[in-house]
DNA sequence: ATGAAAGCGCTAACAG
DNA sequence: CTGTTAGCGCTTTCAT
């Protein structure tokens, strides 16, 4: 079944077909509900290749992730399939999965699909590829990539007011030995935050020297928990570079027996989903990914239907702020009795026997 | 830039360009060299649309999900994309979000972007917009679905091969009341598993009598552990019939300092990403979701691939099965000393007041 | 306002 | 083995 057939059937053209179901309003309506009324009987889907093929436009948006199992991401997607849908798009998906292979072939794809423009929110991409998509013009949207590009529209994370807030959140909790477990060293958005970090902390007069590094994931918190735990003035808090890090940093301390947040406060960065179901809910810097995808899709959308002026510099942020759940509580007294015992709420009474030296 | 620009610059016709790009056996070694060589230098990809337009084939299946940020779904998200790249299939990807109205948009996306096939991977979808796409002959494939309608592929999930593992276990444990706490009362799937829990318990002379009904959402599981904490006699152990009914009981029991797993047992099902992380790790029926792409995947390649004997039925299944970790414990002794006290072994050593009626 | 026809980029039948 | 050409289903001039 094809636009002929409608043609044939409504006893007109193809082009009356074809500006009837695209609502061109100089069409004759007697001849419009003509149309539609055997377009809805066949139930008639004009074909969307045949379509892009004449029109040099495919509907489509790529987007990449990095996996789509790590928690950051589907809500992103989800976001963006939403805003997909709002605008009749389509959304070609890829996730890199850290593979330079799967990097290269998510471009071709990209390629061959004749995509309309590609959001690549992933943290870390061979740079070279992007030449490839440049050199077709595709419209094209970042997050945090450094240099500032002609032709590119780039979201900038606000990485410090988040972290700043969390910082001072901690101090004004009396915590004065305040951790920082970083992100993989080579990350540009991690060493991001670390810096956030080591800035809100010397804005306090703080010495940031409490820093390990973690993977991102939960083991390296896990084992960041253990080298926090070696040192000689062990911290009272710790941030994290990510939510999965502070995942880590509370899954080994139940091992431990350490308690959260009385023995220890611990703040994430990210707020994925899962941080509101820890235990406990994670205080974390939220960096929202429903405003992130909500930025790019309509960074994407405004490049490619106001093509304004060409080339124009586009640049998009993000600001990232504290969100308070359960993982921090007021730093412990330290010597006597500066801050009244009473004052220290937990929600079981403590026991005399817990103050003795173990 | 287009076939003809190759077909110019190689000095060959746009035929030989076309086969030589398709790896067409018959066409001399020399020209194919000429051709690649054109092609390589101008970074040539063949548009996609076109192809698929003479072809009649898009290379893209659709799939449909319930939400991407459904914990359960990332992960067949990625196998199936996967897959695709090996299979140089793209995906078109929609969720229902549970909204009639989307399950409709997707069925319309699926039709008009002209999908070679559909995997069903959603629980729960309004049958007679299937109609549509079966009217059109898009393979299709299945979980689930009750009826076997012929010419759609199905996955039948095998409940009870780990729910009766599950039971048993806790059995094994000296568990006698065992709770469950159901899923939606609409979702076939949620009844499936309650069915297996409620033979799986008969079969092994146990009343499945403590059955409540959640909404396989957190919040249910919490709710659910409410109500199961006001029976007369309370459950020492409860299976759920997802994962995330099951964190919710762990969040709930935290609040109410129930310890898992040793004042209560917990099993959860699916085996999500996130049943590795809770505190503790939760014991789980996993229905792999690795599997259950693959199969899926692979239906939709067989089917359309091979088109063998037209609209032959043919049906799959995936068996689920328990995955140990650290929710649940042997029973508290009744009464007196059937299990001496030592042999309930817990990290802390107990003290003695918690022996104490209360 | 409507229709005839060209053409988007590709593949496959057919001829050579 | 290679080239010429029709046509996949649609939109859009260009006439009428």
């Amino acid at each position: 079944m094809d636009i002929r057939e409608i043609a044939r059937r409504a006893k007109v053209s193809t082009a009356t077909v074809s500006r009837a179901i695209n609502r061109v309003p100089t069409v004759d309506p007697q001849l419009a509900k003509r149309v539609w009324r055997v377009v809805d009987e066949l139930g008639y889907y004009p074909n969307t290749q045949a379509r892009a093929l004449v029109l040099g436009r495919t509907r489509i948006f790529g987007l990449i992730v990095s996996e789509i199992t790590n928690p950051f991401f589907p809500e992103i997607v989800q976001t963006f399939e939403d805003l997909a849908v709002e605008n009749n798009y389509e959304i070609l998906l890829t996730s890199t999965v850290h593979d330079p292979k799967r990097m290269e072939s998510s471009v071709r794809r990209m390629i061959e699909r004749r995509v309309d423009g590609v959001a690549i929110l992933t943290f870390g991409m061979e740079e070279s590829l992007i030449e490839h998509l440049r050199d077709r013009k595709v419209p094209l949207v970042f997050v945090d990539v450094g240099p500032d590009v002609p032709g590119i529209a780039n979201i900038r994370i606000n990485y410090i007011s988040g972290i700043r807030q969390a910082v001072q959140h901690l101090a004004a909790m009396r915590h004065t030995r305040i951790a920082f477990i970083a992100g993989p060293e080579h990350l540009k958005s991690a060493g991001a935050r670390r810096e956030a970090f080591e800035t809100s902390m010397l804005e306090i007069g703080l010495p940031p020297d409490l820093v390990v590094i973690g993977d991102h994931r939960m083991e390296g918190g896990m084992n960041a928990l253990l080298e926090l735990n070696k040192m000689s003035a062990r911290p009272t808090a710790v941030m994290c570079s990510n939510d999965m890090t502070a995942i880590g940093v509370l899954r080994e301390a139940y091992e431990q027996n350490i308690k959260i947040p009385d023995d220890l406060s611990v703040v994430g960065f990210d707020d994925i989903h899962l941080a509101e179901f820890t235990i406990p809910p994670l205080t974390t810097v939220q960096m929202s990914q429903h405003g992130l995808a909500e930025i790019a899709f309509n960074a994407l959308l405004n490049e490619v239907e106001n093509s304004t002026s060409p080339r124009e510099q586009h640049s998009y942020e993000l600001v990232t702020s504290l969100v308070l759940r359960k993982s921090t509580t007021l730093a412990r007294a330290v010597g006597s009795a500066i801050i009244p015992e009473k004052s220290n709420r937990t929600t079981r009474p403590r026991k005399a026997a817990e103050s003795s030296p173990r």
